[in-house]
DNA sequence: CTTCGACATTCCAACGTCGACATGTCAAAG
DNA sequence: CTTTGACATGTCGACGTTGGAATGTCGAAG
């Protein structure tokens, strides 16, 4: 349901065509809320259709550049402002962790082994990606320094637990499957 | 689809009618992966027809109770130990953050604080369920154990963030105010 | 005997997401 | 001049999830 103010949030930042605003979606929300061709270009639609948004300009092959309206400022504003975030955490990963006692030791240790070296991994991602951007301070690096702060810190906590629980299971055999 | 997984893997420990099931979802599963009615029931039949559950036993009020079948375990341990799982993080509540700027520091920060209050209230539940559970060392409990210890973890570190990202946001605000 | 709450199943419409396919234009390199 | 790759939009069917409605049985309390 967010993905329409997802979209909006983009635009209000500056109008974009649907092309571009899938590249934007690639590069900065990818991880946050990634989306796909057939879903941007459908929402595009739907939401010049209810007004938020409107076509401000025609380029070349058939390029139409959207841009949002005050309707949709206003309804952005409104769900940033006046509304709680959906909080509906499915994972996986841990759906898995309950059934961990069907596996033998051995496995589910290693199981949370490569968690745990998943989370590390990301982490380093992450870390260089720290390095690498300009924080130029225009309005979004603070924001996205926020969110990638927020990547970091799970990141972090993900290592460290799935370390800790391969111990819980495993005992020595932890460190064993971890040097491997 | 992992709800079939997580039917399989609860109906592993012993069998149950639809009914038991959502109950067992709900006690057990919501936190990790939340199941509606007609979701449990009509997966129930798809898993039957497919070999993977039978049924054992009719009841009273047309009950039918469902075991896992050996292919159905085979299935499930399949499942366990040789596929990853799937990461798709999808978060509305980080979807916001990058959109902070479009509100006033002031409301941002009420934003972040509100996150962290619900960080620490979910914090502080766990904590209670923590000491009031039995923890009887079925099979069930060290795997329960695990997965608390990450809800604990993620909701602790989920407000040292909100924390910290209010007063980054905070401080900006003093710093423009000083400078201008 | 009636009522009520727990037990128990089944069906359905709507929505969001996903992946694939179809179609075509433009600019630059070979 | 042809090919290639980036640009650009649009449609489709399948799948999983959600929420609601319909239907009915059984046991216990009043």
């Amino acid at each position: 349901m967010s993905l329409r103010h997802a979209m909006l949030g983009l635009l209000a930042e500056r109008p974009s065509s649907g092309y571009d605003l899938m590249k934007r979606f690639e590069t900065s929300l990818t991880n946050v809320w990634p989306a796909t061709q057939s879903q941007v270009y459908g929402e595009l639609g739907k939401l010049a259709k209810a007004g938020l948004l409107e076509v401000v300009a025609e380029g070349p092959r058939g390029r139409k550049e959207y841009a949002i309206t005050p309707e949709g400022r206003a309804e952005l504003r409104h769900w940033l402002a006046e509304t709680r975030p959906d909080r509906s955490r499915r994972s996986e990963m841990l759906l898995r962790v309950f059934f961990l006692d069907l596996l033998t030791p051995l496995e589910a240790v290693a199981y949370l082994s490569t968690e745990a070296e998943r989370a590390a991994s990301l982490r380093a991602d992450l870390e260089q990606v720290k390095e690498q951007v300009q924080w130029d301070d225009g309005p979004l690096s603070v924001n996205g320094r926020l969110a990638l702060e927020y990547g970091l810190r799970l990141s972090a906590m993900q290592e460290e637990w799935a370390r800790w629980a391969a111990e819980q299971i495993g005992g020595t055999q932890a460190a064993e499957a971890g040097k491997s």
